[in-house]
DNA sequence: TGAGCCTGTGAACGATCGTTAACTTATACG
DNA sequence: CGTATAAGTTAACGATCGTTCACAGGCTCA
């Protein structure tokens, strides 16, 4: 860790918020290096090519979010705690990188097969992360966890959607303290729900 | 209705595939042209362009779900049972059309404007038929009965990610019946959730 | 001072893409 | 029979896009 370029760290933040906004393929490089203050080609001073952003943007955060929920349930004093905490490390994420996550599970399909094993891999790891933990504290969860741990990625990743995203993320509707409190109940509920009465299988 | 052209209907399915697969930008109309046993300029003699084919399928879909959402509130006996049958069109049509349900969420910002108002306009009103039943069925639901119900639309719609998409849609892990009743029991769970010692305001 | 790297520029390239044009074939019909 | 229409074809166009190239300015440092 050498003081990470800010020239790069600029670019990331841009390139993702156009991304987000109208789509890897509908983005052009001059239009990128125009919200960083340079010209098109002067992208490839810092980056190997388009790909090379998204595959950094998409492989940063798959990263993040398993070393981030390795950590959390490591540091927890029991299953509830360690579900608890996944939960809010997982809403602060979506409410407060919203474009990553809107990229996260839209631009997969633009990325070289090289870099788009190695993000599927990164997220099979975060799933299972939370498919244990969920079946710890629902023992109710049988050969459900899985599509279980995955609607609920759907549903707190919905939130980029919910509400036009503005610069700073903090404009939802209902504040961002009762949307990560609202998310956080659903989840919890959806996650009850399907370990009552499901089949044990 | 007049026994809608064929041809039409084949470019659409094949279409929808190919958007879904690689997005909208990532497919040429040559492609699309080949999927059909015809070479890409030929569609032209059935949509006035790429973006024309685009529009079909989300007014389509928007449509559709709006007419069916709107059939089975006003067949419905009570609160409870709309929002069963609510619940249970979303889920087949999710299970069923996951490709039109992919393209429905990712591929809006490729409309062009005038297009893209008609879909928010009919994807919103679905969005207030599910929040007048919610709130009916579920009291405790004040202000946060939309957010509520968007995060749910991003549970039911996450089922096209969380399982490879065979042709036949029918390869779901769990089996279609098993995954349906799931999706089932995780929204209701949520909503349930989110109306339980949720703030009145 | 001057050599070398870092970061930027504008011009140009090759490829791809959506669309149009000109032309052909087959079918339906008065 | 003759003709209009529907549904294809290939060729070509203009535009856009990612990338490369040759070059220039400025900073560091021996």
């Amino acid at each position: 860790m050498v003081a990470e370029n800010p020239r790069r760290a600029q670019i990331r933040r841009e390139a993702a918020r156009l991304f987000a906004e109208r789509g890897f393929l509908g983005v052009g490089v001059d239009e990128i290096g125009r919200a960083v203050g340079i010209s098109g080609p002067g992208l490839y001073r810092h980056f190997a090519g388009k790909d090379a952003m998204l595959a950094d943007l998409l492989i940063g955060i798959s990263e993040r979010l398993l070393d981030q929920g390795r950590r959390r349930v490591d540091g927890a004093d029991d299953p509830r705690a360690a579900l608890e905490s996944l939960l809010q490390g997982h809403i602060d994420f979506a409410l407060d990188e919203s474009a990553l996550i809107t990229l996260h599970d839209r631009e997969l399909l633009n990325l070289p097969d090289k870099e788009r094993r190695q993000v599927r891999s990164l997220q099979r790891q975060y799933v299972e992360l939370w498919v244990g933990v969920a079946r710890d504290v629902f023992p109710g969860l049988g050969e459900e966890a899985r599509p279980a741990v995955h609607a609920v990625f759907g549903l707190l990743n919905s939130t980029p959607h919910s509400a036009a995203v503005g610069p700073s993320g903090a404009d939802h509707p209902a504040g961002r303290a009762a949307m990560a409190e609202l998310l956080h109940r659903l989840a919890l509920g959806a996650l009850g729900a399907a370990a009552e009465t499901g089949p044990t299988a």
